[in-house]
DNA sequence: GTCTATAAACTGATAGAC
DNA sequence: GTCTATCAGTTTATAGAC
């Protein structure tokens, strides 16, 4: 299962020359996405998927060998993704501050722009956890969270955040943060308390950020400027 | 379904005389909160729920109308709580700050006692809120947001929060964090993330106080002393 | 109040025609 | 690559014996 990655998707794309990038395969990744994120991998049926793309359900398995195949492929790239981001940005030559904006706002993009895969990632947890098929997930989210730790320490170290916040609690604090702050700025308007609220995804990064940095801001450094993040190539 | 609820409960429960006050049915709504909170309640079958306490599929039927019903009765008790908790601190004759943080260890311990139902609550919001049987639901939580909004604008007006503060962000921010706070303290160890990390309750309750304060208040406050609960009756 | 037995629909997955 | 047809098992829920 795990074998069948990225690699060979690509290799079909390419051949396929579809102008839109879309063949049937995609199309069932995508509503499989949508249906996964929304109602659960374990309350979504294969039927469910293949009506949402009018086919029929024994159709799907000439594309997939099972239905964990095919949330194996959703969360994949996007867990592989967060993480290589995570490393990437912590290894950047700046002040711990301004990695800290810089992987607050590409996490929220990212969270914005995969925000199912996201979900899902998030809301099995459970299963995830319990599956060694998916054992390669749970090692890439702690990459990415000892990505964050490295920061936080490295701005304890320069005498810019407070030396006292525990690490863990902050850390795993932020990203739960993130993950269901993209989740509710795509998808919860609608609810009774979200009735009056739109918001930009730039208003949504700067309010995160600006939350997170005075919470952590070492003492009598509250109002500092809020530094830019920095720009990826 | 709506109208068989607490009061119903109570009476049966003062009949039964049970010493441990757990009979079968209260047996079966706990184990229906157990699988719903951790496997979700589409993927729960009933069949799960009955072999959890030892009777047959068909005997749930003698006490729940439906499995809808069951899960009605979980989370409802605990939706009107933290709607009448929030209320009756915001009612409180005290200063914003302290009113702010005695809501949220009232709310973090609320959580923790009752934590399958509000995971319920907070993992189905979308099938919730798709369902008129649950009207009630949201718009006991909306009562509740609006209780915690009150308090940050009373702290504006008595100048001990921040002026500029999204009211709306900050505090959809803030409640998702202690609900998905509270599901990591209770359920989380073992993650790879999670590995060392054991708190007390108490410690995380310093912890959330401490962050969503230091973000909050006004510019200048950041170092005062970080205010006692108030004790309920 | 729990059981047996069952209905009627649905589940993930397969075999083979086209 | 999609279809038809189907398997074996499971789903929510019901009827009626005990």
């Amino acid at each position: 299962m795990a074998e069948r990655g990225s690699k060979a998707r690509a290799g079909r794309n390419a051949r396929s020359g579809n102008v839109a990038g879309a063949d049937r395969r995609d199309l069932i990744l995508a509503a499989a996405s949508r249906r996964f994120a929304e109602f659960g991998f374990g309350a979504t049926t294969v039927r469910q998927i293949a009506d949402d793309v009018h086919v029929l359900s024994g159709s799907l398995y000439h594309h997939f060998a099972t239905k964990e195949e095919i949330l194996d492929e959703i969360v994949r790239e996007a867990a592989l993704e967060q993480r290589d981001r995570s490393l990437r940005i912590a290894a950047l030559a700046a002040g711990a501050e301004q990695k800290l904006v810089t992987l607050v706002q590409e996490d929220l993009r990212a969270l914005t722009r995969r925000l199912e895969a996201y979900t899902i990632i998030f809301n099995e947890r459970k299963f995830f956890r319990r599956s060694a098929d998916f054992a390669y997930l749970m090692q890439a989210r702690k990459a990415a969270y000892d990505a964050w730790v490295a920061i936080l320490e490295e701005g304890i170290a320069e005498g810019v955040f407070r030396p006292d916040i525990d690490r863990y609690l902050t850390i795993s604090t932020i990203m739960r943060m993130l993950t269901n702050g993209a989740d509710w700025f795509m998808h919860e308007d609608g609810s009774p308390i979200d009735a009056m609220a739109h918001y930009s995804l730039d208003a949504l990064c700067d309010f995160y950020v600006g939350f997170v940095l005075r919470s952590i801001r070492a003492a009598g450094r509250g109002d500092e400027a809020i530094p830019r993040p920095l720009v990826l190539d």
